[in-house]
DNA sequence: ATAATTAAATAAACCGGTTTCGAAGGAAGT
DNA sequence: ACTTCCTTCGAAACCGGTTTATTTAATTAT
């Protein structure tokens, strides 16, 4: 590898001249600096970043950290989104792994790990719930940090996330204009931000429209097919059936493989309307509120950019947007 | 952030005893040892590793290239196979974003980013195609790489893929045993690599099993279902149509798309046998020939530390395995 | 008691950059 | 001609670690 060093012998001046020449300082004279810089590209020189980030603290590297990123449909195209507008502010992306620490390392967390790296700040994706303890020295950090989808907020920290209220109450409005009256909700993760405020959404909607709400109409789960198969199930047991159902997309799919597989048919028996707006759904061409994942991992490039910068910060909502499938009908 | 000079400072050694107890070397009594280790973690400290990085050049960092990563079903589960194994020994993964550069810039590139960011090794993934000078200069140079699906390898290379040859033939050894004899494939990108070999082993097996080659029947696209939807158009114009539709899964979601569009059924009027096993290929049931794509992740990670470890290493050709769905029946 | 051996600890150089500060040299001002 | 002021450049310190070589101290051998 040609260093810093190679270039300054060979150019017959100190380390620092060449130093400055790198980083377009002024002091240089022309003739040097084209000299310089003449060698560099013969020697197809480029300075190493690792030394750079020592003595600047400035790694252009942002970390990433999520325990379900991977697995995760949804969070693949937030990720598109911090790729594309990282990537062309000439950052790269550390994704840190998920290594199984024994306990005599609970210490070494967040934001160890971002010191360690020297990262210039983090995104925290895929946490669906907030552990105080978990995220506390990463908020008291210095450390930039912008949080998808949980509302922390510090000195150097923010978040981004959608409208997830007022998709809920878009959702069951939507319902209600097309007749519906009886709605179930099969909600994600309990005690998830993004579960719980869309149940708060569809509540709200329900006492403004004054429909019934019905306890058993009502389901918990996880974010899976399983979960809206299985509840789907005990909804189709009920005596008093709902008309139609509000899920997270993945649920909802699997909520339409319990309905077909009982004989019965989307959306002549059971309205069903999404929320998330994942490839999964559109293949089912299912009715969604979709959520913006490649504006939101955008949305918190910026905000993360921004606080790195220096710049003002704000928390960003990002709004959700009816998409009219298949799977919804007017009774 | 706390440094080596504090804790040596705190303990009243020098720093270098303090790297020591951190690598565990010999040359340091067990009283200091352990006053050593108890400030550090008094001081929850722990050593940086970009200034660990510079001097030792192991940055127990992986770069992870490729143009299509994020937006590819296939390779989204292709990274979580390496986050596993990597992750367990202790590497987090440095993902290059693609900033355009300018012509100025062709010279950096590969080799350039990984020396510098100190990676340890790089996983080459999403290129279709070998570009020779695309990657000539990484194949020379010290850094160890290991490609996913380009037959790529050197002295520090070597790469990963599926049996796509003996999976093609699979999937019409398949169709054969069903009775079909009239079989049409639509193939992937014109040019890639897996789309090519997928092709021979096509053709092999027709041959073998004497099956009528109709050049009518076979097709070119991208990978893409819009690719199946407009070739499945094209094959229901034909006078002598094919049976049975062998294409990869996206492809061939697409093309069932026109089959059911054009009021036709699968597996009723046509059968149809994907390959890759992806996701979405799931939700429609397709029968397919599968990938173990977080295998193909485990390979190519336990390759590349083999590689880094300076072990033997060879490519890995991984096998594929028959899925049977709902849309291929016999005839 | 002295020399030889071994273990423990440190000083100093190094990794490849950046940055501060002072020296050298030329131009301008008086 | 002498001071003053820029401009250009390089020496040296620094970032936070590792590593080599050497000093210091304690142990053992003679």
């Amino acid at each position: 590898m040609v260093t810093i060093n190679d270039i300054a012998k060979k150019a017959k001046v100190s380390k620092s001249t060449v130093s400055k020449v790198i980083n377009n300082y002024s002091g240089v004279g022309d003739d040097t600096k084209e000299k310089v810089l003449k060698i560099m590209k013969e020697n197809n020189y480029w300075p190493n970043s690792v030394a750079r980030s020592l003595s600047t603290k400035k790694s252009y590297t942002i970390g990433i950290f999520g325990p379900q990123i991977l697995n995760n449909f949804f969070f693949r195209e937030v990720f598109e989104g911090i790729e594309a507008v990282m990537g062309d502010k000439g950052y790269d992306l550390l994704y840190f792994t998920n290594k199984q620490w024994d306990e005599s390392w609970v210490d070494y967390s967040y934001k160890e790990k971002c010191e360690n790296r020297n990262v210039d700040g983090v995104i925290m994706m895929g946490y669906g719930k907030v552990n105080i303890a978990q995220f506390d020295r990463l908020l008291n950090s210095e450390i930039p940090s912008v949080f998808i989808d949980l509302d922390l907020v510090g000195s150097n920290t923010s978040y981004v996330t959608s409208d997830n209220t007022g998709g809920a109450k878009k959702a069951v409005e939507y319902l209600y204009s097309l007749g519906h009256r009886k709605i179930a909700m099969i909600r994600g993760l309990n005690g998830f931000k993004v579960a719980t405020d869309r149940f708060v959404g569809f509540q709200q909607a329900v006492k403004a429209l004054n429909l019934p709400y019905n306890s058993k109409w009502m389901f918990d789960g996880d974010y899976s097919m399983e979960t809206g198969y299985r509840s789907m199930e005990k909804i189709l047991k009920l005596d008093k059936k709902p008309t139609a159902i509000f899920a997270e997309d993945l649920i909802a799919v699997g909520a339409i493989k319990a309905i077909r597989e009982a004989g019965l048919k989307v959306p002549a028996d059971f309205s069903v309307i999404g929320f998330d707006s994942i490839e999964v759904g559109r293949h089912y061409n299912l009715t969604t509120i979709a959520q913006d994942q490649i504006g939101l991992g955008q949305a918190a490039s910026k905000l993360l950019l921004n606080i790195i910068n220096q710049k003002s910060f704000s928390p960003i909502i990002l709004p959700t947007r009816l998409i009219e499938g298949e799977t919804c009908k007017k009774i």
